[in-house]
Parts: C-alpha cells; structure tokens; sequence
DNA sequence: CTGCAGGGGTAAA
DNA sequence: TTTACCCCTGCA
C-alpha cells in the first residue's frame, strides 16, 4: 500500500484578482456541464480541484478573486485553465448575429467559458458520463479521486487530485465496479491499459492537428463514441471550438429551432451537425454550450 | 410499496 | 439499425 503525503501543509496560498472582468460567471462556467469537480460554497464562490492544485473562484462585481494552494504561480495557471486569453466578447458578437435564439442563449450564459481541462481527466470523466445523470457522475469521480487520488488539505479541508493512470494501473475491474461505475468499469480499465502500455499518449494527441483524426484517436479507447471524444475535444486542452457535442438536450433544442416539423428522432445527428456547421461555422463547440445551458434551465 | 422509465451513449448483435 | 447495460432517482 502506497502512502501519499498530505501536500497541503508545504504549500503556500496564493491569490490573484483579474479586474475588469469580461464573460466570466463562476456559475455559468462551472455548472454548464464541462466539468464535474467545482462544488459551490454558501458564499456563492466554487471551489474545485483541477491538477494538484486547490482552487477558490469568486466574483465580486466585476472583480473575479483566485484564492488556493498551487504548484505553480496562479496567475498562470489560472489563464491557462479558465482560457483567459480568448477573446469571448469577440465571438459572442458573431454568433449572436447568427439568429434571435442565439441572442437570446447567449444573453442568458453570457458569462460560460471553455475550460482547458486535463485530457486524461476529461476523457475519464466523459466516460463516466455516458448513459448517467450528474449527481451520480459526479459521485462516481469523487470516490475515483478519494480512493486513488492524493490527499491536499486546505483551510481543514481534505481535497483529492484526480488519480493519475498509475494511480489507476492495479485497480480491478470489481474494486472499479464497488465505486459505482457500473458497466464502465472495464472501460476506465481499458484506458488505463493503453495510457500504461504508450500505445497512446496525450502527448503525441496533442500533437495531431486534424480534428477528425484525432476524434478518430480518441474513439479507439473502449467506452468512448463519438459524443464523448466531441466533449473531451472541447472541454479538454485539445480545445477544439469548432466541434459540436450532440446530447439529448443539444438534439432536442436543435430540432426545436431547425427542424420543426420534424417529430422526435427522425433528425440524425449528421443533419444536426451539418446545421451547426452551417449556422454557427468555427464557433459551433461554443453556441452548443449556450445553447445546452439556456435549454436545460428552461 | 413495487414497478418502471430514463439519464449529457456505447458496444455488440 | 436495435438492444442491453450498472445504478439511482422520480413518479405512477
């Protein structure tokens, strides 16, 4: 049995406020089903765990203020993974000029961003996320996290990183199977395999530049289709924004907006994402997320 | 209280 | 193209 270390006593917390903030609404971001580990405090503010980092995120006016124990500078950390550089006001210009529902779904998720999430984590998760519901989703990654991930404590509380491949190598299917993962179990035990075995590495993903190819890539893990690569591809640091997850909810509003003669299931999904490409061009993984966030709460 | 549908899909038939 | 699948929740 390997013992880990409680990091958190060795690090220092570190704080960073970005002013003046544009398209940045920590509950949009963070409750618009891109991610699964933020958990939001009576203040409002979130608090999640991505790396071995331990984060705080919280807004005030139009301030957003950083707080947590990092590794690295949080500052840098913070740009990279909540994608900082990218000009949102810019693309929101153009895709609300695409129709009224686009205005009307981006008025209402003005605030989401794309986060630049770990692959390995983003593909885990996904795979994790098909055929379920989030509260059980989310349950799921936190036993993952709380069984194999390291501890870091902070403020006295106890955080969990996500479990890396290794962390994952000599689980079983069954003790998979103990922590609810139900029949993905042998497939979060496939992925481990192969991440293990280099027969694919992150690396040499992120390194493809065709996103066809590198959707191809991704569905040879077992327990990923084409929805699940779609999401890692636009959830994850391969950022793709032209490429358009299609879920139940994503379908029902598409069809409701484009096709609305047609009756339930008659639209394939290849219709649907040669209308995204059509209406929405290069910001298709985008509008989809405004989209999915203004018909879910509807 | 029991039964059943359905959930951010995928693999296998 | 259709169907079973772990497990959990909501609802009839």
């Amino acid at each position: 049995m390997i013992k880990y270390k409680i990091v958190g006593d060795e690090m220092k917390e570190q704080s960073y406020i970005l002013e003046n903030s544009t398209s940045f609404e920590p509950e949009q971001i963070f409750e618009c089903g891109q991610c699964f580990r933020w958990q939001r405090e009576e203040d409002r503010s979130y608090t999640g765990v991505f790396g071995r980092n331990v984060i705080n995120v919280k807004k005030e006016k139009n301030k957003i203020i950083f707080t947590g124990i990092c590794e690295k500078d949080i500052k840098e950390l913070c740009w990279s993974y909540f994608d900082l550089e990218r000009d949102y006001e810019a693309m929101k210009k153009v895709l609300k000029q695409v129709d009224k529902t686009m205005l009307d779904s981006i008025s209402y998720g003005s605030g989401i961003r794309l986060l630049n999430q770990d692959i390995w984590e983003t593909l885990i998760s996904f795979i994790i996320s098909a055929n379920n519901n989030i509260p059980r989703i989310k349950k799921i990654i936190e036993n993952l996290a709380r069984t194999y991930g390291n501890p870091i404590k902070w403020k006295d509380k106890t955080y969990y990183t996500f479990p890396t491949p290794k962390q994952l190598e000599h689980v079983t299917t069954l003790e998979f199977r103990k922590l609810g993962l139900g029949f993905r179990d042998k497939y979060i035990e496939n992925v481990t395999k192969k991440i293990l075995h280099n027969e694919i590495s992150f690396e040499e993903l992120s390194k493809i530049k065709e996103t066809e190819k590198l959707r191809e890539k991704l569905m040879q893990f077992n327990g990923v289709g084409e929805k699940v690569a779609d999401c890692v591809l636009l959830f994850s640091t391969l950022k793709r924004l032209d490429v358009f997850p299609i879920d139940v909810w994503v379908r029902r509003v598409m069809q409701e907006l484009y096709f609305p003669e047609a009756d339930e299931k008659s639209v394939d999904k290849k219709q649907i994402k040669k209308m995204a490409e059509i209406k929405f061009r290069n910001l298709s993984g985008l509008a989809q997320q405004y989209l999915f966030y203004w018909r879910r709460a509807a």
